[in-house]
Parts: structure tokens; sequence; C-alpha cells
DNA sequence: TATTGGATTATGTCATACATAATGCGTTTC
DNA sequence: GAAACGCATTATGTATGACATAATCCAATA
């Protein structure tokens, strides 16, 4: 009789159902980290790795494979695998295909969208050069006063939130806003959130403009979260 | 004379440099998005992949394995593959090896906790629950009353403001610190940035857990940003 | 000196065979 | 008749050997 037969409490070791290209996978990331190794660095030839893992070059190859996809290393001919530094969020652009999450996720998304913004606005604030300023007058040139009388044009809002991103001078978080506009639009067009409506407090993109230019950190800050109140509409009440 | 041997101003047309590898991959994605496929749903065999697009089944395995690598997609024997609702910071999880990361990007991840960290208030503010604010008393309890006499505890600081993502109920943004984690810490003890000091007007974890109990959404808000401000230092003056 | 044209090297692709886990089904067993 | 067992089936997982292809080096040539 062996262990695998008995599930009662005798104390039996959860058996290692990992694939050999899962173990491999690993072993090698354990080796970046452990060997210091830096960008531009050369990992082992596939077939030098297959004798140091006692592997086909089969496993190997797909647990470099792996690697790649997952940007740590890059591969060319006759020079063999080198280490990257990933691109994060290159990734992320990949596997995130609206129709495929679950809406948890997305509204988690969506959510996401609106702490990074309001988050950002020191970064914007401290960041915006008077060319910056004029753009974002000139993006809100074309709007109407009345706020009652903006229509919600999703087009219009990523131009003007997108410069915004741009002034955060941060890549990272620049990226990340490609990155979130496709779930964003779909979470509105596919109806899981209504389309929001203005009332007489609203803060409009003219009166962050202006308060970017005239006021200070905090009432940026404020002001942001003020403007996009309409959002968090339905999350909170 | 082919197009490829003259490089001047002639009408040359891009060489395709992607290997088999990457073009059956993105057939595979677009398949994904233009068929509505949903989680759940299972994608032909790879042998059936294998006669559809005329390849070999090691370029049609290693592009599955790409798409199992970033989650899109789960493979069991006998079973084949089926669509999966991706752990999108999964991924990120395992290819942020702090030491391997650009300076640059580092830098972006270091603020990008800072945007979130600020940005969130208004979801924890909204979603504390009194046993939440409980336990951040709990955590804080052990701490000095004197600003002054605060060292800098990452763990301590891991702690407390690791229950605050718990309370923003975002489990994007929960995993999303365990990311950021690794990279923050890297950033401190690599020397990059200097531990901060506080200067009188600093406001403690203390301050913080009692605005969230007393006082409003605006008020927590600000605060975390005043709490957050010796790390904002260094980067605006 | 500059160019050309192999030789070399390591990854990329193909083909085939077998191992392994999951599933279904019929047979045995009580 | 129902549970348990064993066997065939199926699709992925692993191994192996062969050849294709791109990048690089180096020697021969003009």
């Amino acid at each position: 009789m062996t262990d695998k037969t008995k599930n009662n409490s005798l104390n039996i070791t959860a058996v290692d159902s990992s694939s050999l290209v899962d173990k491999v996978e690993q072993t090698l990331i354990d080796l970046l980290i452990s060997e210091k190794l830096n960008p531009g660095d050369q990992i082992p030839k596939e077939l030098e790795l297959t004798e140091m893992l006692g592997v086909s070059r089969t496993v190997i190859r797909e647990a470099l494979n792996r690697l790649k996809t997952i940007g740590l290393i890059e591969s060319t001919k006759r020079k063999g695998s080198t280490i990257k530094s990933p691109d994060l969020l290159f990734l992320l652009k990949k596997s995130l295909i609206p129709n495929i999450l679950d809406q948890a996720t997305l509204k988690d998304i969506f959510e996401l969208r609106l702490v990074i913004e309001i988050g950002m606005s020191d970064l914007i604030y401290n960041r915006a050069t008077p060319e910056d300023i004029a753009e974002l007058e000139q993006i809100v040139a074309t709007e109407p006063d009345s706020p009652k009388e903006v229509l919600f044009d999703v087009d219009h809002e990523i131009k003007f939130h997108g410069k915004l991103y741009q002034i955060s001078g941060n890549h990272t978080l620049i990226d990340f806003q490609t990155i979130l506009l496709p779930a964003f639009r779909y979470v509105y067009d596919s109806g899981m959130i209504e389309s929001p409506n203005h009332d007489s407090k609203w803060v409009s993109h003219q009166d962050l403009v202006k308060i970017l230019k005239d006021g200070n950190a905090n009432k940026f800050r404020n002001a942001m979260r003020k403007h996009l109140d309409r959002h968090f509409k339905g999350y909170f009440k």
C-alpha cells in the first residue's frame, strides 16, 4: 500500500505535480536572481543547459521560451540568449483582452484608473510646463462653458486625460494608460456602468486647467477628485 | 536584383523578420479576440492547429506555451487547452526582478507606489469597517508618539500599508502591492533614495488612523499625501 | 585595404517516437 | 445492481535526431 492510496490523517507529503518545464523555468529564474546577472549578460547555450540540468533540449527550449515571453531574455541566432530589462507593461498589453476578463477584474481596473489619476495629481502639478498647460488649454478650448451641456465623449476624454499622463513624466504610468484604455472603453460600451451625468458642482476640464495654472498642488488634487466624482458614483452610496 | 539588395530611397517593403512562432502566436490571439471566446471555451487540439496553420507541432506548441505563460490558456492532458481569464498581476510578479530592472523603471515603480497610495485614499475611506480601524489601531499602538523618534522600519511600514491595500477591497490593487514591494524595498536597500527624515509637520500612522476614524474623505486623502511627503522629497524642489 | 565567400556556431523548425495523465467503458466482484 | 478494477483511448508532455537559417569569424582573393 503506497501513501497515495490513503487520504486520511497520515502524514502524507504532497506530490509534486509540476511539469519538467515548470521546474526548469523556476531553476533558471532562480539563477538569474542568485547570480546577480545584469541586462546584457549571457546565459548558457541550450545544449549546455541540456547537459547541466539533465533534460532534453525540448524542455530547455520551452522554459527559455517562457522567459522570453515574460521579457526576461532575448535570443539571437549564433549569439545565444542574453538577459534583458523587461518591459513590464508589454505583457499586460497582450493578456488584457477585455472580453476574456471577468467582470470583477474589469471593475478593479476601472477603479484603478480612478486611483491613479487622483494620485498622479502631484506629479502633474509639479511637472507641468507652460507649454503643457498651453496644450491643455487648446484641447479644452472647444468645450462648451456650461457643464450641463458637456456630452460624455470618450475620445475627447481620452485626449485630455492622455495629455495628463504624459505630463506626469512617468513612463510606466504612460504605458499603463494605453493598457487601461481598452478595458475602460469596454466597461462603458458594454453598459456595465452608466454614462455619467454632471451635477452643478462638477469640475470640468476647463476648471482643472485653470487650477493647474493658478492654484496649488492640494487644490489641484482635490479638484481632480471632484472631476472624477461622477465615476465614483455607483461605487459608494 | 531583388529589393533586398538596395537600401536607398527605392520603395522597399520592410522584410518581415518575425519568427514562425511569433506569427502563430499572433494568429491565435487574434482568434481569441475575433471569435469572442469566453473563459472555459476550448481551442483546437495541437494536431488540428498543425493542419489548420500548416506548421509543425513544435511551432504550435511553442506558441501555445506562450499563451499559457501569459495566462490566456490552460492545458490539461487528454482534455486539450481551454481559455482562461488571466491573472494580470501574476506575470508582473515573475518578471519583476529588481536587480534586472533598469534604474529608470525602478524609479517609475517607486513613484507608482506613491501615486496609488494617495489615489486609493477614497477607496479606503469609504470601505473601512470598524474592525479594520481597530486592526489599524492595534498595528500603530506600538509606535512612539513623537514623530522624531520614529525609525524607518520597512517591515512595519509594510504591515501598516499592506492593511490599507487590503481595506481598499480592490484585488488587483492588493496583488499590485506584493509586486511593488520588492522593488520598493530594493530602492531603499540599494541606496538609490535616502531613508526619509521626519519634519515637524509629518503625519504619522497614528494620525492617519485618527483621521480615518473621525475625519472625512478629503481630509484623509490630504493627510495621506502629507504622510508620504517625505518620499516625494528628492523629486520636486 | 576592401570585399567576397565559405566555415562555424547557436537558435529556429521539422518529424517521429514514446511517456504520462485523464477520461470513459466494459468487466469483474460482492 | 452498484462499486471497484483494469484496459483502451486521447491529447498533452518529453526525448531524440536531423536539417534550416541567421550571425559571426576568418582566410582567400582582387
